[in-house]
DNA sequence: GAGTGGTCTAGACCACGGT
DNA sequence: CCGTGGTCTAGACCACTCC
């Protein structure tokens, strides 16, 4: 029981947060400098550094050298997503997952895409349609370009038993993405693929992926309709 | 320029992803103990460790006391997203804001709700329906439900001039919240607030937050078609 | 210029959890 | 048990940025 008292990074943190709920700290306040705080709490400034840096990555405080920190006015929590890999995203569901390619296709690179991912129109591109299906009911629909100049290995597997998100990030590695969510309509191919309605609202993802500066694949994923997304802050 | 070999966490952050992209540490290989690494790299056990720690929580890696450092199968990559709080968010596209009140209701708690946010039907809730504009355009249509146990100073606010959600991040403090997204179909209610065909795919998120496992508010925020959240990892 | 956070160090003790 | 990561300390120097 001694040095029960000692202050962990964490006990701070959990203060810290007390502090400003209580309006001790109002938003907008600048608190005192870290070597005050370490000593009020009694422990390292080291320690008080760490509980203040991660305060400010979750978004609750903003530090700046000679400045201070200062309770940010408007909390912009952030929240974090686990980027759904598909087959592990249908297994913890308890889903039986199961896969099928629907078309594959190479080709030179058409306009649209040569404009969205900086590619040449002598750029050859794989396209593909895929489905992934949890206990056999229709989950996603996936309409992907690979660039062949970045992942030439593509070209030369057929994508039958495996997926190419799961392929990718196996061969390709990738150094940057880019996530867009929105809400899309479905239209009748997708629908009949998706055994939904014509017109349903349909949860879509669109992935691009570049391995320095390069880009490797752009795909549009549509959920079947009810599908969400949730996270805790 | 005597020591400008000396490592940084950073550099070893860089240097770790590049071994793994280049195959010396493939998925699943056990690296080294935090020693050997801080002795290879000429630093302290603290710097290896901040650079591995946070490789760990960016989810490149994964951390076991004894069991030791392991590159992930599947490198779960995570998204953030910054909570868009709406007049921020329209401001910054340079948008011009405003903010409708379309309805506002006390009533007791409706069953669904009880279920829903741990209420009782004795419990006051306000019920409040919102449009926010950019540049006068229809922006997103607020559904929201606040307690008045939790928040029993909003049964004084008239919320003419104030969105509840900035009246609420100003007034009422939360320590827990849960966001999900996903698509759905304008009602014809909200088509016509939002300018929209009913039947639309509106782009969706459904907000709840807690203070202490009481429950704030619950809200239903609607896009107009063709809303996107974007982010990059 | 000077004050604040950012980072590094060398050493220490602790707690979890595989063997 | 005992090795590994988790954390803390006391002190130091650096870099940014406000004044």
């Amino acid at each position: 029981m001694s040095d029960a008292n000692r202050m962990s990074y964490q006990d701070i943190k959990v203060k810290v947060l007390q502090s400003i709920r209580d309006n001790t700290w109002p938003p907008g306040t600048i608190m005192p400098g870290e070597v005050d705080l370490a000593e009020q709490f009694g422990c390292a400034r080291a320690t008080v550094n760490r509980a203040m840096r991660e305060l400010a990555e979750e978004g609750i405080l903003d530090r700046k050298r000679k400045a201070g920190t200062r309770v940010k006015k408007s909390p912009t929590r952030q929240a974090k997503f686990v980027i759904p890999v598909i087959r592990e995203e249908v297994e913890n569901t308890g889903g039986a997952y199961r896969y099928a390619l629907v078309s594959r296709t190479q080709m030179p690179a058409p306009g649209w895409l040569c404009a969205k991912l900086q590619l040449t129109p002598e750029d050859q591109v794989l396209h593909l349609h895929c489905m992934h299906y949890s206990d056999s009911k229709p989950y996603q629909y996936e309409d992907r370009w690979i660039n062949l100049s970045a992942a030439p290995s593509a070209a030369d597997t057929d994508f039958k038993e495996i997926g190419p998100n799961e392929w990718l990030v196996r061969e390709i590695p990738f150094t940057d993405a880019e996530l867009t969510f929105s809400a899309s309509r479905a239209t009748r191919t997708v629908a009949e693929y998706l055994e939904a309605a014509e017109g349903d609202a349909l949860f879509t993802i669109e992935r691009t992926t570049w391995l320095n500066q390069q880009t490797v694949t752009f795909a549009r994923l549509h959920f079947s309709p009810g599908y969400q997304l949730t996270t805790k802050l």
